[in-house]
DNA sequence: AGCACGCCGACT
DNA sequence: GTCGGCGTGCTC
């Protein structure tokens, strides 16, 4: 009997792949198992194993398996399912289901590496450059990684030359694949059982008078063991004693002390202090006791609650509750909100048994996390996390909070899966029969259609806690302002009264500008040339900083030239600004006071982000500037005043969500205004102050802008009505990308008829040198989704079949927004 | 996605 | 004449 089993291995194929396995292999592998196989010629990766079973393929003869890298299964029955979900929903393979959902440390790949062929004997003289290079090197080390060996001799195209080499036998090569996680083992060292006994002891101690050192670092072990119970790590032992490894080394080989492994998790908490949650207000009750009740119906609850009115407070009752019932809480949030105070205030409820899982952790400290979900662990029951989160092995999950629902960094754009964490979160609840909160203070549109429709439960909080008012809102129309000169720089006279206000008050100030840089437009005042991007279709960024001009598309960056490229003119102006220069003006209009300005430039680095947010918290800083960054569940108190320089170029975005998201936008950042005893202002600058969005936004009418949107949506087809796929192709040649979109667009159209949008270009339709082309389609709500999904995957197979349009990328993004 | 195989321009 | 460009096709 022959046996085989099914995988998944991390690359975009559609398909599973059949190895075969002994005996012995077939009974103990089980789904959800890691094994290495060897896939093409060279390459070994780690493949999951989805079924074990005794049928042979048809036309092929199926590999073996190389080994087997789990005792134990590492991915769950529910997560299989869930995989195969997102696979199927966001039309993309479960390979790369598979590649985002593990941690990086699980996803071995195998890397050549070249050793020195030492059983031959060769001629030097027949070595080329490049050989002879490579050759030289592994005299003096005894093994190449692929990687070395490009920067050896400086090419990317290396495979050629180690194959030249191979031939000549002058190296070998060898795969190899490595493990990249480990657990983290700690040395410890305790006194030798023979000591035990005070006699021996004192004995012992007697004896070393003649070694100081070494009865001074015995000493020390004492105090240490007396002021806890604990086991004492090598490290620390020689830290306090202020000693050296080598003492503790000769204490070991002498027999005194003895030295003992333990594993032990990377993330630890110092202290497993279970703070008591606080007390609701009565609001936070009524909205606590009404989310409860909505659950006994409805599995998904729509929670919102205005800018600083204690959601999480809510948030973190609803979960004392679940992990009461020994249940696990998954707490998802947007990404960059992650590294902020929620946490340290989360940490302080939830003590040891709180988890964070994030991007900017170690490989290790991630497959920690996946272990002790895995393993249902205490301290992993409440796991906070960015979208990615959605893929760990939960074994009992009985809540999801989604934290600012609607903030579009829940969708995966770039790399496939495309999937939206919230409604993939709601889908993953109910495999476990959970319930899921999500809360904003602006819901997304298509929440709140959902829990107008009784989908979801929907439960309100309407007062500010400490009950603060909300902030005054006003609109500052900057034409009439430029008209009547009361503007300095990008600042109108009344936005630096009320700076100025602010300051002699010692609030803080937070300005908002939605672009980073100095500013977007450099252009020739001679000859109207303006410097462009040779890779996009987009002009460079002016940063005055590094005196650069900068693409925010690919990274291509030059020197800021001193006169125009095309006619030499010297006299070049800006267009446009970004945070940099309001830094700039800021720094002139108030130069007693600290500019801090936040965006992608200055919050780089490990900690850059928690060091600027920790400056402004600490009162360094008087006047922040910044971009969205600055509206994701920042907690500032002394915020008294929140200036948006230029709310029309959010509202002027090309996309149907462009209202919907301004509005969001300057909610949130208004949000930071005001959130103690006193009253915030905010001021926002516009050329449009008749704007439907502006008004609704400076009387925080939530309502009124869902009812105006939700009818645009309606009579345009938009979602929440509508399903939106959008298919984008990309080419370096234009006109290639314009005839397949073009074919594609007709294909569709056959089918969808007017349900099909374009074939368009973007309105930057070249990135990195790639042309791109859009159509979208849309679908009724009658219309079956998984049949639509199969015309487009038909309709894409003919495509690719068309040797004219190969080399074109299609992407198919579901539920684009 | 990699990676090998295979066919055409710019250098020894 | 070779080296190396990238188009094409396959991977259990």
């Amino acid at each position: 009997m022959s046996y085989f089993i099914n995988v998944i291995l991390p690359i975009p194929l559609d398909k599973e792949f059949t190895y075969s396995i002994n005996k012995t292999e077939a009974a103990f592998l089980k789904p959800g198992m890691r094994v290495a196989v060897q896939f093409g010629k060279s390459k070994v990766y780690a493949a999951l194993v989805t079924k074990i079973h005794e049928t042979p393929p048809l036309v092929y003869e199926a590999k073996e398996i190389e080994h087997i890298l789990d005792e134990f299964a590492i991915v769950t029955p529910q997560q299989l399912k869930i995989w195969a979900w997102i696979s199927e929903y966001y039309m993309c393979t479960k390979g790369e289901v598979m590649r985002a959902a593990l941690p990086g440390a699980f996803l071995l790949e195998s890397e050549t590496i070249v050793f020195k062929n030492e059983q031959t004997s060769f001629d030097e003289s027949l070595l080329k450059d490049d050989e002879f290079l490579i050759f030289e090197a592994l005299q003096y080390q005894s093994v190449l990684r692929v990687q070395e060996i490009m920067n050896i001799i400086g090419k990317k195209n290396v495979l050629p030359v180690i194959k030249r080499l191979l031939e000549k036998e002058v190296i070998t090569v060898q795969e190899e694949i490595y493990e990249q996680y480990k657990p983290k083992i700690v040395r410890f060292v305790r006194l030798h059982k023979e000591y035990n006994k005070e006699a021996s002891l004192r004995d012992l101690l007697d004896s070393m008078t003649r070694s100081p050192k070494q009865r001074e670092v015995l000493l020390h072990l004492f105090t240490l063991q007396a002021q806890a119970n604990k086991p004492i790590k090598v490290s620390e032992l020689i830290k306090t004693s202020n000693s050296s490894s080598s003492v503790v080394k000769t204490l070991i080989n002498k027999g005194i002390l003895e030295e003992y492994h333990l594993q032990r998790d990377r993330v630890e908490y110092e202290t497993g202090k279970n703070g008591e949650s606080k007390e609701l207000n009565e609001y936070q009750h009524k909205a606590f006791l009404e989310i409860e009740n909505s659950f006994k119906e409805k599995d998904v609850c729509l929670f919102h609650g205005v800018t600083s009115s204690g959601k999480t407070e809510v948030y973190v009752k609803l979960i004392e509750k679940v992990i009461q019932e020994g249940k696990q809480v998954l707490y998802l949030l947007p990404e960059i909100a992650l590294t902020t105070q929620l946490i340290t205030r989360l940490q302080e409820y939830f003590g040891e048994k709180l988890t964070v899982y994030h991007s900017k952790y170690s490989v290790n400290e991630r497959v920690e996390a996946w272990n002790n979900v895995k393993a249902g662990k205490s301290k992993a029951q409440v796991i906070i996390g960015a979208r990615s989160a959605i893929f760990l092995p939960f074994v009992n999950l009985g809540l999801i909070v989604v934290d600012e629902e609607h903030e579009n960094t829940f969708k995966q754009y770039d790399p496939a899966p495309r999937y939206h964490a919230r409604d993939t979160a709601i889908v993953l609840a109910k495999m476990f029969g959970a319930k899921v909160v999500l809360g904003s203070a602006t819901p997304a549109l298509e929440t709140y259609y959902n829990a107008n429709q009784g989908k979801y439960g929907f439960v309100q909080l309407t007062r500010r806690f400490g009950n603060v008012l909300m902030p005054e809102i006003n609109l500052v129309d900057v034409k009439t302002k430029y008209k009547k000169k009361e503007m300095t720089g990008h600042f109108s006279d009344t936005l630096l009264i009320s700076i100025r206000e602010a300051l002699a008050e010692g609030e803080q100030v937070i300005l908002f500008q939605n672009r980073r840089g100095y500013s977007p437009v450099v252009e020739c005042n001679t000859c109207g040339h303006s410097p462009q991007c040779p890779n996009c279709d987009v002009s460079l960024t002016f940063h005055s900083y590094r005196n650069q001009l900068r693409c925010h598309y690919c990274g291509y960056h030059i020197a800021m030239p001193q006169k125009c490229i095309v006619c030499e003119s010297v006299d070049l102006t800006t267009k446009g600004f970004g945070t940099e220069q309001i830094e700039n003006e800021l720094q002139e209009l108030f130069p007693d006071h600290a500019i801090g300005r936040m965006d992608q430039d200055t919050t780089r680095g490990k900690h850059g982000y928690e060091k600027i947010i920790n400056r402004f918290e600490e009162g360094d800083i008087d006047i922040m500037v910044g971009t969205q960054m600055l509206s994701k569940g920042l907690d500032f108190r002394n915020v008294s005043l929140v200036g948006i320089m230029n709310a029309d170029n959010l509202l002027n975005f090309p996309d149907f969500r462009a209202h919907e998201r301004s509005f969001q936008l300057m909610q949130q950042v208004a949000g930071r205004a005001g959130r103690t005893k006193k009253r915030g202002k905010v001021l926002i600058q516009t050329y449009n102050p008749y704007h439907q969005i502006l008004q609704q936004v400076s009387v925080n009418d939530y309502l009124g802008m869902y009812k105006d949107q939700i009818e645009e949506r309606h009579q345009y087809k938009y979602p929440p009505f509508y399903k939106i796929i959008k298919i984008t192709g990309k080419h370096k040649d234009y006109n290639k990308v314009n005839d397949a979109m073009d074919w594609l667009g007709v294909s569709f159209r056959n089918v969808f008829k007017l349900n099909v949008l374009g074939p368009e270009f973007p309105p930057i339709s070249r990135i990195r040198n790639q042309y791109h082309k859009n159509i979208i389609i849309k679908i009724p709500q009658k219309q079956s989704l998984q049949k639509t999904k199969e015309v487009i995957k038909k309709i894409n197979t003919s495509f690719k079949s068309i040797k004219e349009f190969s080399g074109v990328r299609i992407i198919i993004n579901v539920d684009n927004y």
